[in-house]
RNA sequence: UCCUCAGUAGCUCAAGGGUAGAGCAACCGGCUGUUAACCGGUAGGUUGCAGGUUCAAAUCCUGCCUGGGGAGCCA
């Protein structure tokens, strides 16, 4: 008996097959019973009637507990009322491994009960859905970067020092000497970029911050793409065309999933179909003071400002040209206008706030050399950087897309800890 | 670190000075088309911890612990 996935069931109308998953849900009505049997690729209701199975599998089946790992053997059965479109006509039934009290019910749950059961969370539908469209998110960033000639190159975890000198690292012991869990894998990406041209990382990434969100987690994957000889503007346009085909991906692949999300996914139309806002820094500042925010030239934004920018556009929106001072050391001053630099944040719509920031780096040597210092940062653990200007600089660009902040736009979460399997949280290092 | 809200049955929540309750889950029974099924029954409690006020505290007061939401930081 030939065993086959869920996901695949259409294929086998008619046809007598074999599902091994767990038992999701059961609900009997005398003399029928309805088993919601999960695979992992799909869910599917199994139907037994009393009249049609063996006494012994009757009795079998109305024991099931939820949870439970099972073997169905049944015929697939095309029917209008299953929202999958197919059911399964059960003919035998075999318990692979019964589970006792399973903790999550069909009911509601609060959060902090569900993070502390997230090895079980992960079995619900909903959790299934997220996980099955993060896969696709990934899978289409590294395609599309495949496409236009990128090579992947793994950055270091454990490195020496700050890349950007400014967040809190998590510090480890390395046989005596201080080592970090890396923020950024970009200095390398630089690098990699001046070797291979075209690259990209994409690993997890740890910010010791107290942060405590919907915006932040401690442990979170980042894909950091670096170009060489691509400019400012050529950096926008390769993350803008980049996004639409990932938003474009999910929209073809995941209609099902989005729909049981209850995402609106007209929102996700518009960001397809139309070239991306732009603004600068000094009009979004002039936008924000007008509208009444104490907020002045020279300063960050903070969250409600982003979310006021962000709502102008029913689109993701550029910010561009930000203050020197507020920025990272290596960000390549824009052309007569020292104090602003080439560098971008991408601001998602809907309040998920900033998914990309981008810069153009700096390929002078001695503007370099003058940053690292006016940053009080360490001069010889940045030696091997400062050589990357030394031997055949070019413009370059690169910049860094939050997984989990772009697959919480996608799917229109509330919170990021839902797009990631084994959220990483202030106060939650467990499961 | 700061602001704010909340801890009562396995879960989600009522009861706001006077005997601690419901729905779901579990267990028993009923029902041939259920979609978080439904109906009847059984069992389930040191009300986060410590102290205080009171004849009487889940309820009021103080402190602590844990968690949620937000700020800062950023992807």
């Amino acid at each position: 008996m030939k065993t086959v996935l869920i996901r695949d069931i259409g294929q086998y109308n008619g046809k007598q097959v074999t599902l091994k998953g767990w038992l999701y849900n059961r609900r009997s009505s005398g003399k029928i019973q309805f088993l919601i049997i999960r695979d992992g690729t799909g869910f599917i209701q199994g139907v037994l009637v009393q009249s049609d199975v063996s006494s012994e599998d009757w009795e079998l089946a109305a024991g099931i507990t939820q949870e439970s790992s099972v073997q169905v053997t049944g015929t697939v059965k095309e029917d209008s009322r299953s929202p999958l479109g197919f059911e399964l006509q059960v003919e035998k039934i075999e318990v692979i491994t019964s589970a006792q009290d399973y903790p999550i019910s069909l009911k509601e749950h609060g959060v902090d009960f569900l993070l502390d059961h997230r090895h079980l969370w992960l079995r619900t539908p909903r959790q299934a859905a997220i996980m099955h469209i993060r896969n696709t998110v990934v899978k289409a960033m590294r395609d599309w970067l495949d496409a236009q000639g990128f090579t992947l190159v793994d950055a270091p975890i454990l490195t020496p020092a700050a890349c950007e000198g400014t967040t809190t690292l998590f510090e480890t012991e390395y046989f005596g000497d201080k080592a970090y869990l890396s923020q950024s894998g970009q200095l390398y990406m630089e690098a990699a970029a001046l070797a291979l041209g075209r690259v990209y990382c994409f690993g997890p990434t740890f910010r010791a911050e107290k942060s405590k969100t919907r915006r932040h987690l401690i442990e979170f994957w980042m894909m950091e793409p670096e170009m060489a000889f691509v400019d400012h503007n050529g950096n926008m346009a390769l993350q803008e065309e980049m996004v639409k085909f990932v938003v474009r991906t999910v929209l073809d692949k995941h209609r099902n999933d989005l729909a049981l999300l209850e995402r609106d996914t007209a929102k996700l139309e518009n960001v397809i179909n139309k070239p991306f806002a732009k603004m600068t820094y000094d009009e979004a500042i002039d936008y924000l003071q007008k509208q009444g925010h104490e907020i002045q030239w020279g300063d960050d934004f903070g969250a409600p400002d982003e979310t006021v920018l962000a709502n102008l556009h029913d689109g993701p929106v550029f910010v561009e040209h930000f203050p020197t001072a507020i920025k990272a050391f290596y960000m390549k001053p824009v052309p007569g206008r020292p104090e602003v630099v080439l560098a971008a944040d991408l601001l998602a719509p809907e309040g998920y706030g900033e998914i990309i920031g981008g810069s153009q780096r700096i390929d002078d040597l001695d503007l370099l050399l003058q940053r690292i210092q006016e940053h009080k940062l360490p001069e010889e653990a940045f030696k091997w950087y400062l050589d990357l200007r030394r031997y055949g600089s070019v413009p370059h660009s690169g910049f860094g897309i939050g997984l989990e902040r772009f697959v919480s736009w996608i799917c229109g979460l509330s919170h990021l800890r839902e797009a990631i399997p084994f959220p990483r949280l202030i106060n939650r290092l467990y499961p």
